[in-house]
Order: structure tokens, then C-alpha cells, then sequence
DNA sequence: AATTTTTTTTGACAAATGTCAAAAATTTTC
DNA sequence: GAAAATTTTTGACATTTGTCAAAAAAAATT
């Protein structure tokens, strides 16, 4: 179900009315179309991104120019290229939408400040940290000594609902193999 | 440099003398011998570790068996299983000492007081929280479109210390290639 | 609805990596 | 320092996945 983020942070922690004024202040809600970039290759990434509904997926071009999904980011999850906020260095990721989206943008400096005015949101911020984290672990674990096959399997397992909304391409890069590796895999 | 813990601390916040104390009192350190498990599977892990001297590997049996190295933590890094304390689960990943070393051990409950009491410490857990989302991406990067050779070497250049300290098969695991692979590689 | 563009599938073959087994080298133990 | 245990290397071959090219299917555009 799609949670706006007031909503969705109420689901980690307590809000009261006021704090909830202030994260309005801070996230900046748009409607924004497929095919959006949320963030552009080469630049400083300083905001965090809310998902309140539509998809997102973050890739980079390698060596050899060939597109590479990184991550997607459905409904009810937040976005950013952190790495990029806390080491001032641009980044080499795009964050693009792939549907029609509504979406909370926050700065970082702002988030920050908000943070350390309303401790409780802490949580949240750790709850998003921690996904990363969570969500990288898995990848690692499955890419590390799974084969392709298997790999999609686990895919599909976890993310059923992207396998329509998500091309064949993406989702091979995503898993680390060509596309013609994948469509034999489906066709099986 | 190997740098105990409040050192290490210092360089990334300001520490007054009185919260000093009380991260000694949160903090429990121990020289251990190489071998020691700081974490065993099958357990849920409350436990964050400050690594002052030597290497820690996390590993984990996969379906086959086979021991795959999840990551490895030398001296002045944090290391602990925060999905498992975080959602009260089991950990199948085991934390063991590859060298001697230095630990210092903090419960997690206990860590959280602390940082609830002495907001300036927040730096530090972000810090923590954020190197193990980079070192994760890194790996995705490196596993996801890289071929055992370049993982290798991207490797070496980040971990040139790690080559002697850890044996060939630790490695492999690690870059997600059988040892006779990388033995290959190496010999090439 | 027809055309164009994009995405997916298929085929033939090449390259990378894995598997199994054994030998060589290194490290640990007594 | 010899023996035992562990780790690393090597060889032969199997399997998986990639590459390139083209056809088929599906989606977007006019």
C-alpha cells in the first residue's frame, strides 16, 4: 500500500503534530512523471529522496558504456546516494523513475538539522541506514555463490511485483548477467 | 596506525573527558587469541566490536557447505551483525579472529543509551552505519559486472595489507571464485 | 491501424570459471 | 627438525555464461 511519508514515518516511530510541521517544511512532495531523473550522473547528490509511490532505479554506465541497474526503489522507501551527500564527491549513479511518481525530496543539511532538533526521528534515519545495509547484504550474499539461475530465482522470490514493471534489461543487470542469459533463464 | 578506541573516536567527534568514562564503562576490552570466535551462528548478535589490532573474517556456510567469507575487519574498523540484533534473529554468519587482537565489545542496548545521552557519539554510529553501506556497495560494483580478474585486482589496490594476512581460499570466498581460480589469477 | 522503435528471444560459437583429482609447497605440531 | 596437517598449485575436462547477429514480439508513436 502506498503510505505517505508522514504515514510511513509514523509506522517506525512517534510523531507529534508539531514535529510533523516541520518534516513538511523539509520534504518537498512533487508528482513527477516516468522518465524523471531524480538525480543526474556527475553531480553531488544532497537530498534523500521518499518513494510514496511509482519506481525508481538508480544505474551507472561501466566501462564499456553498457548500462548498469544498481538498485530499484519501489513504494514506501527512501532513495539517495549518501555516499556521494557525505564525501562531497559527485556521483557516477542516475536515480530515474521508471512509472509515475510521488515523490518527497528532502536536503540533506535539513533532514540533518531536523534529526538533531527531533531525536525520535533518529530512528528513522537508522531504519533507512540499516535497509542499505540490509538490502546490500542480500545482494552481496546472492551475487558472491549463486548462479545465474538461482540469482533470479531469489529475485522473483523477493521482488515479484517489479518483475512487470521492470524490463527484462534492468533486471538482468541488476543480477549481474546479460539479457540473453536472463531469457533463456525465463524461457526455461 | 593501530588506534584504541578513543583515539579512533576523537578523530571523528569531540570527547569530553566525562563521556570518556562512560564509553569505558559501555566498552569492554580484551586482547584475544587468533581463532577466537567474537560471534558464533545460530545466535543473535547484541554485540557492536571496535577491532584495535589484528583481523577479523565473517564467513558463513552456504547450502553446499562450502565456507564463503563475507568480509574481513582489520584494526580501526567497526564489525558486528546489526540485521540480526536489529530484527532479534539468528545470525548464520560467524565472526571469527584470523590474528591476535585487540577488541573492544559493546551491547548494543548499552551502545544505544550511550548515544542517546551524548548526541556528538551519533557521528560515530553514522559513521559506522555509512562504511559499511560503502564497503557494500563497493563489493556489489566489483561482483555485479567485474570478471574474477579485475575483482582481484580492484582487491589488491583497496586491500593490499589483507594479501598476507589472509589465505588464498578466505580471499577467493570473498571475491566469489573458487580457490583454483584465483590461483590461476595470482599465478598469471 | 500502420509504422517505427524498443524489447525479448533464439542460434552458433567463444570465453570464463568450476569441478575433481592429485602433486607440490608451506605451515603447524610434536 | 621430522612428521603431520593444511594450503596452494596444476592438469584435464565440464559447465556456465558471454558475445555477436538476426529474428520475433511487444510497445510506443503517428
Amino acid at each position: 500500500m502506498d503510505m505517505n511519508l508522514i504515514t510511513f514515518l509514523k509506522s517506525l516511530t512517534t510523531i507529534v503534530p508539531q514535529t510533523e510541521a516541520e518534516i513538511h517544511k523539509v520534504f518537498f512532495a512533487e508528482q513527477l512523471p516516468k522518465g524523471h531523473k531524480l538525480h543526474e550522473e556527475g553531480k553531488v547528490c544532497n537530498q534523500l529522496f521518499y518513494i510514496e509511490s511509482g519506481l525508481s532505479r538508480t544505474f551507472y554506465f561501466n566501462e564499456e558504456g553498457k548500462d548498469i541497474t544498481y538498485r530499484f526503489n519501489g513504494e514506501n522507501t527512501f532513495t539517495s546516494l549518501i555516499e556521494s551527500y557525505y564525501d562531497h564527491k559527485p556521483s557516477f549513479y542516475t536515480i530515474e523513475l521508471l512509472e509515475d511518481a510521488v515523490v518527497h525530496a528532502a536536503p540533506f543539511p535539513e533532514f540533518e538539522k531536523l534529526l538533531e532538533k527531533h531525536p525520535e526521528l533518529m530512528k528513522v534515519y537508522n531504519h533507512v541506514l540499516r535497509n542499505f545495509v540490509l538490502q546490500s547484504n542480500e545482494r552481496i550474499v546472492a551475487l558472491q555463490f549463486h548462479n545465474a539461475q538461482e540469482r533470479y530465482q531469489m529475485f522473483v522470490d523477493k521482488n515479484p511485483h517489479l518483475l512487470q514493471r521492470a524490463s527484462l534489461g534492468h533486471i538482468a543487470s541488476y543480477l549481474g548477467i546479460t539479457q540473453e542469459t536472463l531469457s533463456r533463464i525465463r524461457s526455461k
